[in-house]
DNA sequence: CGGTATCCATCTCGATACTG
DNA sequence: CAGTATCGAGATGGATACCG
């Protein structure tokens, strides 16, 4: 780790980059939609969140969501009502991170066709 | 699924929207790191992506490649020498996939020193 | 050399039930 | 309403050994 450091640069092949822990942080589908999802709505409460994106339970959301507070893209709010209002926000990071992903969210919904043809074609020939 | 599909548009935070397949696949680092490897190198051979990929079993490289394969995004070439020789380039479609993921990549390397600090913050403070 | 097959530890994730 | 705790099924990925 302290070799890759010292020469100063990264390079992400090599294991001990912390590119591949914020690759695979950031990469598995929940996040990805938390984050969309944050980006597209500004601020939102915890049930909203889950209501909006289909199929997450509690517990990956609260998961995710701790994650991506721990990381700094997300910034969560309580108020102390009763019972307690708790709502989430993208941070400055989070928002960078949101065009990042908006990237791949784009690139994926331009080419499912291509794909799904791709792997029809492979099947047939196999 | 077909109730989606009727509607004319594609929403991503809905469970069969397949776009969430597309990026549960190019999500995770082996693949990543694949696509980024073969787009800066042009064409390797099976071995020198290994060699390359610092970390990857035999196993996780051949079932991504096997995937990519299939998506249409990587196309595999064997030359029936002996021993066999394999090697692997980029298709057009994967090229078009290896901007997004370069994104993903520089952004992860832009702000890992944000994402460290923000990590030690909140750790320190629970 | 490139790939497959098997076994096995680990992790992920969902379901459920419970607290403030 | 928001979150935690626990348990178990299933996916994941590594190590190893073997084929063409």
């Amino acid at each position: 780790m302290d070799t890759d450091q010292v020469r100063g640069k990264w390079d992400a092949t090599k294991g001990a980059c912390p590119t591949r822990q914020v690759l695979g942080r950031f990469g598995d589908t929940w996040t990805m939609l938390v984050i969309s999802t944050l980006e597209k709505n500004g601020e939102l409460r915890s049930g909203q969140l889950k209501a909006t994106i289909e199929g997450i339970t509690q517990k990956m959301l609260t998961q995710t969501l701790r994650q991506l507070e721990r990381d700094g893209v997300v910034r969560r709010t309580v108020v102390p009502t009763v019972p307690v209002t708790v709502s989430y926000t993208l941070t400055p990071l989070g928002l960078s991170l949101a065009a990042a992903v908006a990237t791949m969210r784009t690139w994926a919904y331009d080419h499912m066709d291509e794909i799904a043809a791709a792997r029809e074609e492979y099947d047939a020939n196999s």
